[in-house]
DNA sequence: TTGACATGCAGGTATTTGCCTGCATATTTT
DNA sequence: AAAATATGCAGGCAAATACCTGCATGTCAA
């Protein structure tokens, strides 16, 4: 899993509502998903790109149509490795001698 | 909480780098983590108020010194507001049509 | 007080990003 | 086959982003 890529590709608020789209109805096609997204299909295209390159939709073609999936794997992947160790850190230490610090000067 | 600014904030390598250095050290002032960052120190300036901005991380002066504090809180209002619904949701109909769509072209 | 040190402020630039339009291709429907 | 539909490809532009350098300010220590 590239977890630069899925970032990324979570930091646009358009593709963070496409999957919220997808997560309501999940298989939609590219004219589906525009529908709800006040903008032009090339770019609708393109930020589902970025999403499939960070592996979090991926696509079937069926006959002219392109249904979009979302692929929940990656954000679990980013949560497990990267944001859990911030969760549960013992930051108590260094945090009370911050609390005290700000309590000096504001 | 502005979810915008946090995923913007975490989707920049090098900002997610000045968590990690702060997950191991809270506390530390900018020369310190302009240090593990090979870069310029207004850079590194720029990418800690972004952080700041989005509530990552607090600052305490202290004296000439400025001190970098990690905000977990953020990170983790992120994840049960947004990452969690897609974890726990039932994609597997709509998945097992996408599996099975798959096997008929691939 | 003077020099060293830590950070702040103000631009400046090259790249990336997000969006667009115009045309092309592929598939279904009539 | 021809028209309608769904998507792909190519290029173009403005704004945002991630860097930088140079100078200013504030703080500590000799």
């Amino acid at each position: 899993m590239d977890a630069d890529k899925v970032f990324k590709a979570l930091g646009d608020p358009t593709r963070r509502k496409l999957l919220d789209l997808l997560c309501e109805k999940n298989g939609q096609t590219l004219g589906q998903l525009c529908e709800n997204l006040d903008m032009a299909r090339q770019s609708v295209t393109q930020h589902l790109e970025l999403l499939a390159a960070a592996n979090l939709v991926s696509t079937v073609r069926r006959g002219r149509e392109k249904l979009h999936f979302i692929n929940p794997v990656p954000l679990h992947e980013v949560y497990a490795r990267w944001v859990r160790k911030f969760e549960r850190q013992r930051l108590s230490l260094l945090h009370d001698l911050k609390t005290e610090l700000e309590g000096e000067q504001e």
